[in-house]
RNA sequence: UCCUCUGUAGCUCAGCGGUAGAGCGGGUGGCUGUUAACCACUAGGUCGUUGGUUCGAACCCAACCGGAGGAGCCA
């Protein structure tokens, strides 16, 4: 036997301890002596015995724990658990007398080890996703957060897969960034101090100014053009005093760049990553989704479902256009060619007109960054945005312009110093090839796969305008 | 940055000009193979802050502070 491939964490932590509760679930047979340990969700007492359920976060489920008054110590470490205390109990596993659960564990000896004092903030019944977030050190102790973070760390390792899977190359690209404008939004300057001195200027860290990265891309490109096929997975910052409910001041993307690639591949790519994904969702997190399909957004999963084996719509911004000044749906704002789309008409192509994730291509390419590659007719680039029902702009992609002649005046015309894009350039004047990629919001994706409406709640400690907490 | 809503017990909320309420959670006791358990008792609040109107303000008005939703920008 492999130790590597046939032993994973899960097994070597049930030989020397403690046996996870999602695999204790899973049994199908009594277990003589069993250790569990974890923290105590709710507890209801009767004169000669108690049951405790017990949450240790490794599935949504508890495990319904019967304590005896006749126990050693039943006094001084079953009576007095309440919500949040940590325990840990050896006993065995048998069927369940009780309707509701399969297994129930029989206690042999109950420790525990960790007291809740009375106000632990936690109740059983409903808390608003307000106050949750004020308390954003606890609420993975409850079951929508815990499900939510058990799927973003699944949808994490789902990613790395899936571009592992096509012989991607991860690549690190920097935090910390010099290139004083990437063009996408507002950045976090990078500062040294000395108390409350900041230190500028000649004092400067890096001999110039630096900022916390907004994208990847450019420096992912570098790594196309050598790796053919990359892909980043990082945080990134944006200093945009936006209020929503899909805008973090930290988030975090996916950015993969394929050379010798147009767009069409690029959007084929990005489809074919969604429906990946989701599948995976559907597939390893059932239980979790399951969740949010009855208590946060009902359909979730008939929706999922339908993403994974439906396939995805695909018009040009052009036909968009056409398509939403046909509708006679009254907008708010007026859908004009060579205006970005607004949320209301995103919404409207995506849960109306088309009611599936639908990708559009080939904006104006006065709308757009200098980096994407100029189509034929001159007037359009090579961008495409794959919109999603209830989220709006999930992926974001270009194919990147590759001629020099026409990089060179398209940063002219955005008023750009070539100067400060040199290494940019160079990938033009050595051996310059075809490529494209895009970016994916992983909190968005996150929001789309889970319902949770808002991005403050699939990302442990929220940054926005105004909050830092944690 | 703009527009809208909101702030009462630890939590979720009711009260909307006349002596601060409920449910949950906490504590105490009881009862039951219980499962958002149940029953009884109990502790817990300068009604976001400041100012104003009024005989009287949680309630009406203003400013400020916090929270949320939407727009823009984007991922």
């Amino acid at each position: 036997m492999n130790p590597v491939e046939n032993r994973g964490v899960v097994s070597i932590l049930h030989d020397m301890m403690r046996t996870p509760i999602r695999e204790v679930l899973q049994s199908d047979s009594p277990v003589p002596e069993i250790l569990i340990e974890g923290w105590v969700r709710t507890k209801r007492d009767s004169k000669a015995f108690s049951f405790i359920e017990v949450n240790d976060g490794s599935c949504l489920s508890n495990l319904q724990v019967v304590a005896d008054a006749t126990l050693d110590g039943y006094a001084e470490s079953v009576l007095p658990l309440t919500t949040g205390a940590s325990i840990s109990i050896r006993g065995k596993m048998v069927e369940s007398q009780g309707k509701g659960q399969k297994w129930e564990i029989q206690a042999l000896s109950v420790e525990m080890l960790g007291a809740a004092e009375g106000d632990f903030p936690l109740q059983k019944k409903g808390h608003s996703m307000e106050f949750l977030r004020s308390i954003a050190h606890l609420r993975p102790r409850s079951n929508l957060f815990g499900a939510v973070f058990r799927v973003r760390s699944r949808m994490a390792y789902s990613i790395h897969r899936f571009f592992q899977e096509q012989g991607f190359v991860y690549v690190h690209t920097p935090i910390i960034t010099a290139s004083d404008c990437e063009g996408a939004g507002e950045m976090f300057r990078v500062v040294t101090t000395d108390g409350e001195e900041i230190r500028l200027g000649d004092e400067e860290f890096f001999g110039k100014p630096s900022y916390l990265t907004v994208s990847g891309q450019l420096e992912g490109e570098t790594f196309a053009c050598a790796l053919s096929n990359i892909y980043t997975f990082g945080p990134t910052f944006r200093a945009e005093n936006s209020h929503t409910s899909r805008h973090a001041s930290e988030f975090w993307m996916i950015e993969p760049e394929i050379a010798f690639c147009d767009l069409s591949a690029d959007m084929d790519l990005a489809e074919a990553m969604m429906k990946y994904l989701v599948a995976d969702a559907l597939e390893s997190c059932l239980e979790d989704l399951t969740f949010f399909d009855k208590f946060i957004d009902k359909g979730l999963i008939s929706r999922l479902e339908s993403v994974r084996d439906r396939s995805f719509e695909r018009v040009s911004y052009t036909e968009a256009v056409k398509i939403l000044q046909a509708s006679g749906e009254k907008f708010e704002y007026p859908v004009e060619y060579g205006h970005n789309l607004q949320s209301e008409h995103e919404r409207y192509l995506t849960e109306t007109h088309f009611n599936c994730p639908t990708t559009v291509f080939d904006y104006p390419k006065e709308i757009k960054p200098f980096y994407m590659r100029t189509n034929d007719d001159g007037k359009t680039v090579a961008a495409m945005d794959l919109l999603v029902p209830g989220i709006g702009e999930i992926v974001g992609g270009s194919q990147r312009e590759e001629r020099l002649d026409v990089l060179r005046a398209n940063m002219a015309a955005h008023n750009l110093d070539e100067a400060d894009y040199s290494w940019y350039v160079d990938l033009r004047r050595y051996g310059s090839v075809p490529h494209a990629g895009f970016g994916l919001g992983f909190e968005r994706l996150l929001m789309f796969v889970t319902g949770v409406a808002n991005i403050r709640d699939v990302i442990p400690f929220p940054r926005t305008p105004g909050s830092a907490e944690f």
